[in-house]
RNA sequence: GGGUGUUUAGCUCAGUUGGUUUAGAGCGCUACCUUGACAGGGUAGAGGUCAUAGGUUCGAAUCCUAUAACACCCACCA
């Protein structure tokens, strides 16, 4: 069979990706073995693969595919997030080309309009994790907005509102204007900007006098009903008790005091505005203030705006500006930074904003949340750094504003029947809806068509905080066999950057509705950035097209390249030439296997002892390699356990391994040996199919024939056994022996082979390094019995010298020795210090006193050593 | 403003309750070698006052204090 000099990824993905699929392999059903379940983070279903979910991905599959190996019942759960803010926006900007006004349709056609392009799109995210290897169970894909998950939502809805912890609340909130919505606190983002503080003069009522307030936004002085100063100000005194005449309005409004105004900030004069901030809010609920609202829901004045009535508040606020300079009542502007807050979604500058929204009570859910990260240990965060921060956060948690006045999601399930909004019922559908109304306004006549429901929907994290228990319909149906075998899961892979908006109310629902947690492991995968260390973001244009990159490189050295430097929680900076690394190790992998298959077998020849030799060797390594590869894993330490294989594959089992049971040129290898290598080749092939799926299923099927049954995705993950320490100490001796001696051998024409058997027969390995090394000088001076030189090579940390082959000048040697010899001395001396010391004798451990004996023991065979081949130059 | 974290080789990072560390890895770099598995491979080498300054200790990259730079989170002063 010819084999190709190169692996070309790209030809074999599409190959086993259907083979899997086709065969099944990947989906799960409740039986009698343990589970291991994973649901994935659902990505945006109208997002497209970016390099954060590559990451995260990649981890998942890596853990899900080892599992799967380990006989466990694997089970990785994918599905998509309705995302109503952000793809509302997107519908909203596509109508918006074809001209078409948001406002101008019903809420049918508008929902109709999103489930066009819900379908359009809404498969192509995930198309795009089965590029990249993911192993998914795609018999289960569920969508945030499917008919069972919106009913969970619903059903979790109405049973806090029973429990009384959802209650609606007139409340500041951030309202975007653009998108006519309020969005969470999480998802406004303040930004510096540079703005104007205008001093503006107020009259004293029924005086002459003037005061002046330092304000960024004029415009709201249409909304002033307080001006407030510091209890203590003495400038301000003789206001107390007195009123002052708002510009432009010339309302009369009262000074009040309280502490809250910083003294030093402006003029010490804070105008109130309770309508448009929050600590006015906090203020003129305080002082029982009257609250005027200037603005409709675009952010343009209302009435209260009087001359300025349906100007945008931009224009308005250098309008008024304007007028005030006129009327002398502007007194000086100075520029001023400050921080604007801005929506996530549409860039709109936040209006705080009073209005009428739906609250959940968060203290009481987040007491079990905060109990099984911090103090049970329930559930474990990796990296443990995140354990601060999520402590800080459920500690001062807020209730959660779950409304939002969007069409896109889960509409909420609250009916109106009377003339006002403070008369309403909360049920899972209109019937029962009717029958409660009937019951609480006594009116047994209503009609369907006498209730409104609420037009807003529900916060998309309201669905998705139900995802791990809603995807095995968990809510619905608490004790159905699905949710009782899968629930809860095992890991989480995630961003930090969603520890609380998904991660913490995951929990705090889990805890809620099923009294459980629902994972035990939570892996924060870091923020992707580029070489500058940037964040990866649409807006720089600084991410990589994840496409492209699997196109380029292939799956597997993307995946290895993501995974070569992604410790948990540390941000990763990325770089294309790590995927290149990937494919080199790809190509690696590959090659070697080409060598093996190439060889000619013969049977006439028994084992060699050297290829037995190095065959246990490996056999060693390979365990003492997986060893380490199980606790990495098991520490969720992904990209050391690649490392731990990178190195295992390419220095132990290529540059080792096969260069010493490859036959010489042109001649045949024996069958055992043969045998016996391709057995190994094949667990390396297991170790590394959780990192490189689509090579390692591709070679294993070159090795042999194998049935479906025997593919590599289903086999089984190799036991770890206890390594044969000796031998693999004996080996790395030997290494560092050839080391030496190939260091010096430059001018004999010696093959690498040779040299093997030339040690492999003078019976190397025995536990006397001393005696081993003086028949090594035997070899030496057999190979040129003119050698009188004096060569010196490192075993661990310990130098030993041998005679060699080569001119060396005895004078310089002589210099370098007894830098040696000085050195030695006076280590020796430090140990020896260390080991009179009375402190430390009492209080060290035993162990490490052994340890400075034994290092003081080598230093003075070291000295011994040195000191006789000084006195032999 | 409050909090958390980071700072170790040219780059990206390990370094696990202070003691097998005379501080490691991968990549890169330098030198040499290599006509059959590998537009590469092998061997060797250079390169670090572990951010800075103090302190605790028999012993500190590791613990404490302060400082600096950077990152992120929370709050947000009109």
């Amino acid at each position: 069979m010819q084999i190709p000099s190169k692996f070309v990824s790209q030809n074999v993905e599409d190959k086993w990706y259907s083979y899997w699929m086709e065969k099944d392999f990947f989906s799960s059903t409740p039986d009698d073995r343990d589970p291991y379940t994973i649901v994935i983070p659902p990505p945006n279903v109208t997002g497209v693969l970016h390099m954060g979910h590559m990451l995260n991905n990649t981890l998942q599959d890596i853990i899900i595919r080892r599992a799967r190996m380990q006989g466990f019942n694997a089970c990785w759960v994918p599905g998509t997030d309705h995302a109503s803010i952000a793809t509302e926006a997107k519908v909203v900007a596509r109508l918006k080309e074809q001209g078409i006004e948001k406002s101008s349709l019903s809420r049918e056609a508008f929902l109709n309009h999103a489930w066009d392009w819900t379908h359009e799109y809404g498969g192509v995210i995930l198309d795009q994790l089965k590029k990249l290897g993911c192993s998914c169970d795609w018999n289960r894909t569920k969508f945030t907005l499917d008919p069972q998950m919106s009913e969970s939502v619903i059903d979790t809805f109405v049973k806090l509102f029973n429990k009384g912890l959802i209650y609606r609340g007139y409340r500041m909130v951030n309202w975007d204007p653009e998108a006519k919505t309020t969005l969470s606190d999480e998802e406004v983002i303040y930004e510096e900007r540079d703005g104007q503080l205008y001093h503006i003069a107020y009259n004293v009522a029924d005086s002459d006098e003037k005061v002046i307030i330092a304000t960024t936004r004029p415009e709201t002085l249409l909304g002033d009903t307080a001006v407030c100063i510091h209890p203590q100000d003495e400038r301000y005194f003789h206001l107390k008790g007195k009123q002052l005449v708002v510009p432009i309005a010339k309302r009369k409004i009262p000074v009040i005091e309280d502490e809250y105004v910083d003294m030093e900030f402006g003029t010490g004069c804070l105008k109130v505005t309770p309508a448009h901030d929050i600590n006015d809010k906090a203020l003129g609920e305080k002082h029982d203030l009257e609250v005027i609202d200037i603005f409709n829901d675009d952010a343009s004045l209302n009435h209260h705006g009087l001359d300025f009535e349906g100007m945008d508040r931009f224009v308005a606020r250098k309008k008024i500006a304007k007028t005030l300079e006129a009327s002398g009542e502007l007194v000086k502007k100075e520029n001023h930074r400050h921080k604007v807050g801005t929506s996530e979604r549409t860039k709109a500058v936040i209006e705080p904003r009073l209005s009428d929204q739906w609250f959940l009570k968060m203290e009481g859910l987040a007491q079990p949340a905060i109990n099984a990260v911090l103090e049970s240990d329930d559930i474990r965060l990796v990296p443990e750094k995140f354990k601060n921060t999520y402590r800080h956060w459920m500690e001062n948690i807020r209730d959660w504003n779950i409304s939002r006045q969007l069409w896109w999601g889960q509409q909420i399930p609250a009916y109106y029947f009377g003339k006002d909004s403070s008369q309403f019922v909360v049920a899972k559908d209109i019937t029962s809806a009717l029958a409660l109304a009937k019951e609480a306004s006594g009116n047994s006549n209503l009609k369907p068509d006498d209730l409104r429901q609420d037009e807003d929907v529900l916060d998309t994290w309201f669905s998705s905080w139900l995802w791990p228990i809603s995807v095995f319909n968990g809510v619905l149906e608490p004790d159905n066999p699905e949710i009782n075998y899968y629930y809860p899961t095992q890991d989480l892979v995630t961003g930090p950057d969603i520890l609380f908006f998904w991660v913490a109310r995951m929990i705090m629902s889990g805890y809620e509705l099923r009294n459980e947690k629902p994972f035990s492991n939570v892996y924060l995968t870091g923020l992707v950035r580029d070489k500058q260390g940037r964040k990866m973001s649409k807006q720089l244009g600084n991410s990589p097209d994840a496409l492209a990159l699997i196109d380029e490189y292939g799956a597997d050295a993307v995946r290895v390249g993501l995974m070569l430097s992604s410790a948990a929680g540390n941000d990763l900076l990325f770089d294309e030439s790590l995927c290149q690394q990937g494919k080199n190790f790809a190509n690696k992998i590959w090659n070697a296997y080409r060598l093996v298959e190439g060889w000619e077998v013969t049977e006439a020849q028994e084992m060699p002892p050297l290829n037995k030799a190095a065959l246990d060797w490996y056999e060693n390594r390979f365990h003492q390699t997986l060893n380490t590869v199980d606790d990495h894993f098991k520490k969720y330490r992904i990209s050391d356990a690649l490392m731990s294989l990178y190195k295992l594959i390419w220095d132990d089992f290529c540059s080792w391994f096969l260069e010493m049971i490859k036959p010489a040129y042109g001649s045949p290898i024996d069958k055992p040996t043969l045998v016996a290598a391709k057995k190994l080749f094949e667990n390396n092939l297991r170790l590394l199919h959780p990192f490189m799926p689509f090579l390692t299923e591709e070679l294993w099927h070159f090795i042999a024939t194998r049935n479906a049954a025997e593919a590599l995705v289903v086999s089984q993950w190799p036991e770890a056994k206890q390594v044969n320490q000796n031998c693999l100490d004996d080996f790395e001796m030997i290494k560092q022996i050839i080391g030496g001696i190939r260091n010096f051998r430059k001018e004999k024409n010696i093959g690498f082979k040779e040299q093997l058997i030339l040690i492999s027969e003078a019976h190397i390995p025995n536990p006397e390094v001393i005696l081993k090394l003086g028949q090594l000088s035997s070899i030496n001076h057999q190979l040129d019995e003119k050698s009188q030189s004096l060569g010196s090579f490192r075993v661990g940390k310990s130098e030993f010298f041998i005679p060699i082959n080569q001119a060396i000048d005895p004078e310089e040697e002589r210099k370098k020795l007894t830098q040696e010899l000085k050195y030695a001395e006076g280590f020796l001396r430090s140990v020896e210090k260390k080991l009179s010391n009375e402190r430390f004798v009492s209080n060290a451990p035993e162990k490490v006193i052994e340890l400075e004996r034994k290092k003081a023991t080598d230093a003075q065979e070291r000295i011994t050593l040195l000191k006789k081949s000084i006195s032999q130059l």
